[in-house]
DNA sequence: ATGCAATTGCAAATCGTTTGCAACTGAAGT
DNA sequence: ACTTCAGTTGCAAACGATTTGCAATTGCAT
């Protein structure tokens, strides 16, 4: 098993950084989130922290998930329609396209639109601070179907 | 005065061969609609509303908003943070970059990166539908400030 | 082990938005 | 103009996601 380091950021000393206690409910959602592959929401991590700790509370992940965002240890998506959805930050940045009929959310990056962005903001007298960008579709039906 | 057609999107019209009923408090909002420079949100047009005819509900303007979104006649924009803003569908694609200091909304667009959003969706095997590019940014603040 | 500020769970509050319902009204027919 | 009735309204209550007050608990520095 080739097992290359797992890009697994150090949440805990992250926090302990910022001068934030580790508590038992932060470790339970930090180990969550850390191993998430998808992008959960706020009832998606309370459900399966209670798995691993049934006294956790749906306040405290919310209340951690707002922490966490405001140490810039994870990033916040207001996809649309649904709820908040989180995802470590720790990882280079990329935008999203979601399937409107799974619900599935696929990333990909364009240096070449990131470049335009800034030529854009430039042009109009802005620093971008960040962006969103998001495309919404559904899988192309016909001729030569690839994935899935 | 050169006085070139307004683009102003004959919304009674529209409506009407949607077969929706023209009100006393549609007319009032959609002649709110037709005339708002600007992307304001539900409240905001109640506001301007009340102005007119003091007995229009709050909850009239959102139903009118997603009668209106739904004929496609508006477009719902989600920006961070806040409620929903509306703006007339009757106008060419743009995208939008927010001032996160001032809440000031910028229209602007590029042929190029809507290419090449295509492109990417492509690639991953999708349509897309419709999609969303919001760039949230300040002032470049010193060397030649232009505009404002 | 002690002390105390940080953190928790719970319930209640908040915000933007939607909805049930009885009263009202647009517009099609006469 | 008068009737008719489904579409529309205002109001208040419900809604879903998220935040917050508070008393009890706990991390962690001493
Ligand atoms: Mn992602
Ligand atoms: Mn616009
Ligand atoms: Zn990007
Ligand atoms: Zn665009």
């Amino acid at each position: 098993m080739n097992q290359t380091t797992p890009i697994r950021p150090d949440y805990e000393g992250e926090l302990r950084k910022a001068g934030v206690r580790i508590t038992r409910p932060r470790k339970v959602i930090l180990s969550i989130l850390a191993d998430a592959g998808d992008h959960p929401d706020a009832l998606e991590i309370f459900k399966r922290a209670v798995e691993i700790d049934s006294g956790i509370s749906l306040s405290t992940v919310y209340r951690t998930m707002k922490l966490l965002e405001g140490v810039g240890a994870i990033h916040r998506h207001a996809f649309e329609g649904g709820p908040s959805r989180f995802e470590p930050a720790g990882v280079e940045h990329h935008d999203h396209l979601i399937d409107l009929d799974t619900g599935d959310v696929i990333e990909f990056h364009s240096e070449r639109i990131e470049e335009l962005q800034q030529e854009i903001a430039r042009e109009l007298g802005y620093d971008i601070v960040h962006h969103r960008l998001e495309l919404y579709g559904r899988r192309r039906r016909g001729k030569v179907s690839r994935g899935g």
